[in-house]
DNA sequence: TCTGGGGTCCTAGGACCC
DNA sequence: TCTGGGGTCCTAGGACCC
């Protein structure tokens, strides 16, 4: 039997700050110091989607990530009119983020043989042959000047016995950070946060429990395990351990894909049903076109999405028996799914389209 | 305020099979 | 005549994460 079984774990939760809006700042310095944010195009006001990235400047005016974009202008426009600098609003460069995360994944790698990708822009990895919390942290201080004086980056790092301390760890001081929860302390570290902060509490599960008088870690622990299975499933169950700190999820280097997809918010809602199938044929071969460069031969499973006016959202899907997955057969089922939408059966109230999307998913 | 785009995972009902 | 039990697949919806 292997001594790890008899290790305590040691787990780091690396999490880049403000990513997107940093990586530009660094790359264009005539912005440097500026309030910035990344996401879709403003359009003075009158722009659709979100803030994906603001930086420790914009966040001053109240713009953060998911904050709507007609929304984050305004927000600037009343900084400016106040005398302070408007934000700079840019579009994302994914390739560039992903040139960036790599790099930084192979400097966390110079330290560690057992690193997992979590997002564009945080990982966890495995610092158990540290033996110790001391040498883990130097170890973090290390990778830390490393990524920045390599990438010209700060990230926060939080060190625990396992991800979910390591996670939420990171989180707890933040820019340029570096946490560490020793074993033993974790159910102390976690009682006094917000029920938010436990990943997996969204606002949905938030709002429940908030109607129960439960805001903090420790007023949930109160629940049985049972309460908690009855009142959000078998998720309930995870969480009454996550609570008390215990989570004993594995560090996964690589997962496979299991589905792929494209979407579209339309910039004015649309009952066009020839622009509306246009585009679905559009996205059909832009998914197409990466699954063809993907390792897979096959998938199953079409599934489109419609999103009305108001948000109120649709998924048609259909299961193929025959595998034969060439372009035609894509776009004859995308239409065959989107038609009902366009007459009374699916869209009795002629509701103008939103968005649509495509997702296939099963490979082999 | 008016809500992107890329994903993952879970639930629940119904069909179907043995 | 008044209806089992278990398993798996398909479909639709929804919560959540970055």
């Amino acid at each position: 039997m292997s001594c790890l079984l008899f290790m305590t774990r040691i787990i780091a939760h690396l999490d880049m700050d403000a990513f997107f809006a940093a990586v530009e700042e660094r790359d264009r310095p005539k912005y440097k110091g500026q309030p910035i944010v990344v996401g879709s195009d403003p359009m003075e006001g009158k722009g659709r989607g979100v803030v994906s990235t603001a930086n420790y400047k914009a966040r001053k005016y109240g713009i953060r990530s998911a904050t709507p974009i007609s929304r984050a202008w305004q927000m600037s426009e009343e900084a400016r009119k106040k005398g302070f600098p408007p934000a700079v609003f840019l579009l994302p460069n994914f390739l560039k983020y992903e040139k960036s995360s790599f790099e930084i994944s192979k400097i966390v790698h110079r330290f560690s043989p057992l690193v997992e990708p979590a997002s564009i822009d945080e990982m966890y990895f495995d610092l158990s042959s540290c033996v110790n919390y001391k040498k883990a942290g130097s170890i973090c201080k290390k990778i830390k000047s490393e990524i920045k004086k390599e990438e010209k980056l700060t990230c926060s790092i939080g060190i625990g016995s396992n991800k979910l301390i390591a996670k939420i760890a990171s989180d707890f001081k933040k820019p340029d950070g570096l946490t560490v929860v020793e074993k033993g302390k974790e159910e102390a570290f976690l009682e006094n946060f917000p029920i938010r902060k436990i990943p997996g509490i969204g606002p949905k599960t938030e709002e429940i429990l908030l109607r129960r008088q439960i805001k903090l870690v420790k007023d949930l622990k109160k629940l049985s395990k049972d309460e908690l299975k009855k009142m959000l499933g078998k998720w309930g169950d995870d969480l009454y351990f996550k609570i008390r700190g215990i989570d004993d999820s594995p560090i996964v280097e690589k997962y496979e894909i299991k589905s792929m997809g494209e979407q579209e918010t339309f910039s004015k809602d649309t009952l066009d049903s020839r622009f509306i199938t246009g585009r679905m044929v559009n996205l059909s071969e832009s998914v197409f076109e990466r699954f063809k460069k993907s390792e897979f031969k096959n998938f199953k499973t079409i599934t489109i999405t419609v999103r009305f006016e108001g948000f109120e959202t649709k998924n048609r899907s259909r299961t193929l028996t025959k595998l034969s997955p060439d372009l035609k057969t894509i776009q004859f089922e995308v239409l065959r799914l989107l038609a009902p939408f366009f007459d009374k059966r699916e869209n009795p109230k002629r509701k103008f389209f939103r968005l649509i999307g495509i997702r296939i998913e099963r490979f082999e």
